[in-house]
RNA sequence: GCGCCCGUAGCUCAGUAGGAUAGAGCAGUGGAUUUCUAAUCCACCGGUCGGGGGUUCGAAUCCCUCCGGGCGUACCA
């Protein structure tokens, strides 16, 4: 902090909006003018100034007078001369505001010294759990997880920023049945000699290898079902067909073929899986051997999981020994994307207090047996929450409540967001609604959402093998696609290669990380996407690399001049605001702060890449029009100066929020 | 069957607590450079916002309906 004080104009505008609407309604015709003072925003528009406040025409029905009138009484009221040119009303009641240039260079004269880029810490600071990523901690990453590692992290540096306690939670899968799996694989299929060296890559085998056992012999058994299936649905299509054909005006009647098709489909689809699954194995003699030597093993395998959760010796004793492991590779994973969670509290943690959430549920009468199971109804929704399965185990669900009791109790959080898969919904829907129903309704639950990554056949993104991308190696991928690009750009350089090989490694793990987290951010989190390499490492457009180049044009001017930039901060030298992209780009840089308010409201990152997609681009144009060091005047150098190294910290800032690094040299 | 989501330019996507002529990027076309890094900039081209109806001074945005697509839907997480 440097005393000054730090101008959102957004907000600020708000509150003087808000006092001339109070001033000018009243308050027994409108009892709260809140909604409208936030009917003042950004203009889409330069030549509409730089704010307008749309609140007049929906004011003037409401106080039965022309929307115009109105619009010129709030403009008397309004008090902004300190800040803005005299208001100019426009069209059916538009009120535009235009920044007075003066205030734009006091304002971002005051950022220089300001460590926090005119972002002020919150008020009234709130304990967020941001909960995100959440593997299995027995299979290595893939790019299911993608999505909820990079929101949830940008989420959590955005909120710590802005000045809230959060606590960042990976709530791993390290308590279910893929334990039993393990377990089972390792007490008969292990190779030791691999467990030494790879542990982590062994288990994962073994998961695999049982898993595909029990597949086989789970396809084997339903295989006259799924025949019998796939029948019926054919028989089902023709009859389908055979009522379109007889009612030719029913227009439901091609909607029934439709869905049959679909059934069909589906059907087919099941067969086909099944087949592949015993092929993998029928045309292996050594996995042959071994399927046929356990036949029951899906059924062993879940009763290693029951031993397991039971507390048997053995099994509790091979679990303590995978999970370190287990999570020391997830460790180095989290490390190439820089995150860090403050806290890792599995399935397993919660394990010992199911049986209490259950018993408290029953206590309250929320819960009761159906089928065998004990089940929550909640009230609108067909489907049960299952918090205890016939056989005695807990699901998931139990655990999401005595996670939400945890923090409650101990965390003392006032919000969790869930970074998860959009396909959840239902299940927070019902989470959420048994947890205010036990009383734990104090703590703000959101399902933070997202959509599924697609390949360009707009089905869920995989390998042209149709096998799931490992986290792993899409990073190494994206490396290596950068490298390729970084040695073309400086191999290609006017004056000659500038950067030695290690440098140039260095900048292909930022560009190259940078894009994947960039390409995903950058969309809204709701909308599926489709994954492109071309386009997150482009070298042109909306990019990590665009923005990333921008700062590494700004570094390029202080290194190779040997200008030091904390020096010119301390220089005392003016911000000077004549042309209109210098005027453009100190505005755009004091909207830091409004942006990061924006990616809160709703929890999306995307608002932050935006602002700094429009960061660069008022960079590059500035950088175009305005001559630097080749500026004559000494005062207007220097006030170029200071805006590029503005610039510089704003865009190092945003990106590393976002979790994006920056290279001093590209 | 029920529920949730989506349909915006040739392609990929923003924009949805209603606001002015619907925006970017890519692709296409045409310009700018003896480069303060061209991984750049400027301009042009391109849209019945899936169709229809309604509410409103004003609708991509809210309501209804139809069409098209995706996902979920009792003991996996």
């Amino acid at each position: 902090m440097n005393g000054l004080e730090r101008m959102n104009f957004l907000s600020e505008l708000r509150g003087r909006l808000r006092n001339a609407l109070t001033d000018l309604v009243p308050a027994d015709v409108i009892a709260d003018v809140g909604p409208y003072a936030e009917m003042l925003k950004p203009t889409q528009d330069p030549k509409f100034g730089d704010f307008q406040a749309n609140c007049a025409m929906s004011l003037g029905k409401a106080l039965k007078r022309p929307p115009r009138d109105v619009a010129t009484d709030i403009a008397a009221r309004l008090k902004v001369d300190d800040l803005c040119d005299p208001p100019e009303i426009a069209g059916p009641g538009f009120i535009n505001l235009k920044l007075r240039t003066e205030r734009l260079v006091t304002e971002a004269a005051a950022l220089i010294s300001d460590d926090r880029l005119g972002v002020a810490p919150i008020a009234a600071p709130r304990t967020f759990i941001v909960d995100y990523s959440s593997p299995n901690v027995a299979k290595p990453m893939h790019v299911g997880h993608l999505r909820s590692t990079v929101i949830g992290q940008a989420l959590d540096r955005v909120l710590r920023f802005l000045g809230h306690r959060v606590f960042s939670d990976n709530h791993v899968g390290d308590w279910g049945t893929q334990f039993g799996m393990i377990i089972y694989g390792y007490k008969h299929f292990r190779d030791d000699a691999a467990y030494q060296t790879a542990p982590v890559a062994e288990l994962a085998r073994l998961y695999r290898l049982v898993n595909q056992l029990s597949d086989y012999h789970e396809a084997v058994k339903t295989a006259t079902a799924l025949d019998a299936a796939a029948r019926m649905a054919e028989a089902a299509l023709l009859e389908a067909h055979r009522q379109a054909a007889a009612n030719p005006k029913d227009k439901d009647a091609p909607k029934a073929v439709k869905k049959q098709e679909a059934a069909v489909a589906e059907a087919k689809a099941a067969i086909h899986s099944a087949k592949k699954k015993r092929e993998t194995i029928d045309s292996d003699a050594a996995l042959r051997a071994l399927a046929e030597a356990h036949p029951q093993i899906a059924e062993l395998a879940r009763q290693e999981t029951a031993k397991l959760h039971a507390g048997d010796a053995e099994n509790l004793a091979l679990w303590k020994t995978f999970i370190p492991q287990c999570l020391a590779a997830l460790e180095s994973m989290y490390d190439r994307f820089g995150v860090k969670f403050d806290l890792t509290l599995g399935e397993s943690f919660y394990n010992p207090m199911l049986a209490g959430i259950v018993a408290d549920l029953k206590a309250k009468d929320l819960a009761k047996k159906s089928d065998g199971a004990t089940c929550v109804f909640v009230e609108g929704n067909a489907a049960p929450f299952i918090v205890q399965k016939a056989d005695g185990a807990f699901t998931y669900a139990t655990t999401d409540l005595a996670t939400i009791r945890y923090r409650i109790e101990t965390l003392k959080a006032d919000a969790a967001l869930y970074v998860v898969d959009a396909r959840q919904g239902e299940h927070f829907q019902l989470l959420f609604a048994t947890a205010k129903a036990m009383g734990y309704g104090q703590l703000e639950c959101r399902h933070v959402s997202f959509g599924t990554i697609l390949g360009d056949d707009r089905r869920p993104f995989k390998t042209r093998a149709g096998d799931t991308v490992g986290l792993e190696s899409l990073l190494d991928e994206a490396i290596a696609r950068a490298r390729a690009i970084v040695d073309e750009n400086d191999d290609g350089k006017k004056d000659g290669p500038e950067l030695d090989a290690a440098t140039r490694a260095d900048v292909a793990e930022i560009v190259g990380i940078g894009g994947v987290i960039y390409a995903d951010l950058h969309h809204n989190r709701d909308s599926d996407y489709i994954f492109s390499w071309d386009k997150m490492l482009a070298k042109t457009g909306d990019t990590a690399t665009y923005i990333q180049y921008a700062y590494a044009r700004v570094r390029g001017i202080f290194a190779r001049n040997g200008i030091d930039a904390d020096a010119l901060r301390n220089t005392g030298g003016a911000i000077l605001l004549n042309t209109s992209a210098e005027r453009q780009m100190a505005l755009q840089l004091l909207r830091f702060s409004e942006a990061l308010n924006d990616v809160v409201v709703d929890y999306r990152p995307n608002l932050l890449t935006q602002y700094l997609y429009d960061t660069a681009n008022s960079f590059a144009t500035f950088y175009e029009q305005c001559p630097i060091l080749k500026e004559p005047d000494p005062a207007v150098r220097t006030s170029r100066l200071l805006l590029c190294d503005l610039t510089a910290r704003v865009l190092k800032t945003g990106l590393n929020l976002l979790g994006i690094r920056v290279a001093e040299k590209m």
